[in-house]
Parts: structure tokens; sequence; C-alpha cells
DNA sequence: TAGTCTTACCTATGAACCATAGGTATACCC
DNA sequence: GGGTATACCTATGGTTCATAGGTAAGACTA
């Protein structure tokens, strides 16, 4: 199935865990499989990469948590956004827009 | 006057120099000038970023340099793409489109 | 029922990359 | 002669992700 995986992009993980929480609360292996789900398997958010991005969004006060379970019953940690991490997301996605932006239109220049 | 830098993304330094060079050879301060005004001073590459950058470039094969004089005269370093470089170069761009695309699939989708 | 797979969590270590803060030297302009 | 712009450089540090582990419980299967 699909190897086509790339690499993340250093600086987009945080925005990427925030979006995947802007609609409801996720617990950490689905929002790993979320991101993979929307982006067709390109990004592969690894577990050893995502836990600890929680846990230092949790710290700096960007998300919640809390101990529930899945549909199947089986235990699961909850996240969801604070404000603070709403707000953030903005300026996240904000800043995204303008430095890829950017690099478009440096890389998008025509050559000789 | 443009106060309205962004940090670069991680990763697209060496893109965005190779860039610089794929129509002409250019000095490392010409190369940042470039970045800058192609970017409306969006991106703007510290030299502190610059040269260990370029010297790294060059130690991997990418890049070719010799000294020679800018148009006032003045003793510059000159970068110019190796085939290698060249290749790498489409090869980065690639993967930054891949990349980026997929970082926007993620951040596009409309929440509720 | 033993073994394997999937879900779901976790930590430790290291490499890569950029930001910051310095520093040198020459030319030009006032 | 002093300041500004050009043009190069190094050293140090923090952040971020990749990799490689490890735990445990439920589910499926031989």
């Amino acid at each position: 199935m699909g190897i086509s995986r790339t690499p993340l992009i250093r600086g987009t993980l945080t925005p990427l865990i925030l979006k995947a929480l802007s609609r409801e609360p996720r617990h950490g292996y689905a929002i790993a499989a979320w991101i993979q789900e929307r982006t067709e398997s390109v990004l592969q958010v690894e577990e050893g990469v995502l836990y600890p991005a929680l846990h230092k969004l949790e710290e700096a006060g960007l998300l919640g948590a809390h101990w529930g379970q899945n549909e199947t019953g089986r235990r699961a940690k909850f996240y969801a956004l604070t404000d603070q991490g709403r707000a953030r997301l903005r300026e996240e996605v904000a800043q995204w827009k303008r430095g890829s932006a950017a690099v478009d239109a440096v890389l998008d220049t025509a050559e000789g």
C-alpha cells in the first residue's frame, strides 16, 4: 500500500495537531490516524513524535486532557483545544500561509 | 519599512539557495538579497545562517565556488550549481510541493 | 490456549536545522 | 575621519523531528 510517505515539514506538527482537534476532542492515536487519512498517507505522524508533542502542548496550556474511553470501551487520553489553543491555531495557520507562500514565490520563479 | 519578516520554514533553506543559483552564479550576499526581494522581505536569510549553509552545500558537491569580484570590483565568493545540485533542486522542489500540499490539505479542512 | 495483531500509551537519544550574537575587512560617502 | 553598506566568517544554543526502543490490554485465529 501507500509507501508514499514524506517527512514532516519542521514546524508544522503543532498546527496539524491543533487542527485535528478543532472540530472535536480526540485521543492521540486518533489524531495521527486523522492526519494520515486527510493526507492520503503522505503524512504519517510516528508515535514517538506525537506523544511528546501532545505533552508539550498540554503543558503550554494549548490543550486540555482527560482519560476516557474510545467507542469500543478502551481507555484513551482525549485532548481538546483550550481557548488559547484555538487562538494559537489561527496564528499558526496564518504564519504557515505567509511562510509557504513566500517559499512558493521563490521556487515558482521561472528559470532561464 | 518591511518589518514583515517570517521565520524560515525549517528545511526550506536548501531549495531556496539552490533556486537562487538556478539561473546564474551568485555570491552569498546577492543570494540573500535575491530571496529577500523575491519574497518582498517576508524571508530574510541572516548571514549567520546563510554562510554555513553554503559551505555545507559546497562540501556536499551541490555547489561549486570560486572567488571573483562583483560589479563594483569588490571581492566576493561566487557559487554555481553543479549537475548534482541541479538534480537536487528538482528533488527538493518536488518534496516541498508534496509536503506543503499535504499540510494544506489538513489546514484547509472545513471545521465545525 | 497460545500466539499474533491492533490499539493505545510512553520514554530516551540523536541529528539536523535555524536563530542569535558575535567578529573581520574593504569601499564609499559626507 | 566616521559612519554606512557590502561581503565574508565562526560559535553556541534551542527547537524539532526521526528513530528505536518499551508496556499493556483487547481481539482474532490457529
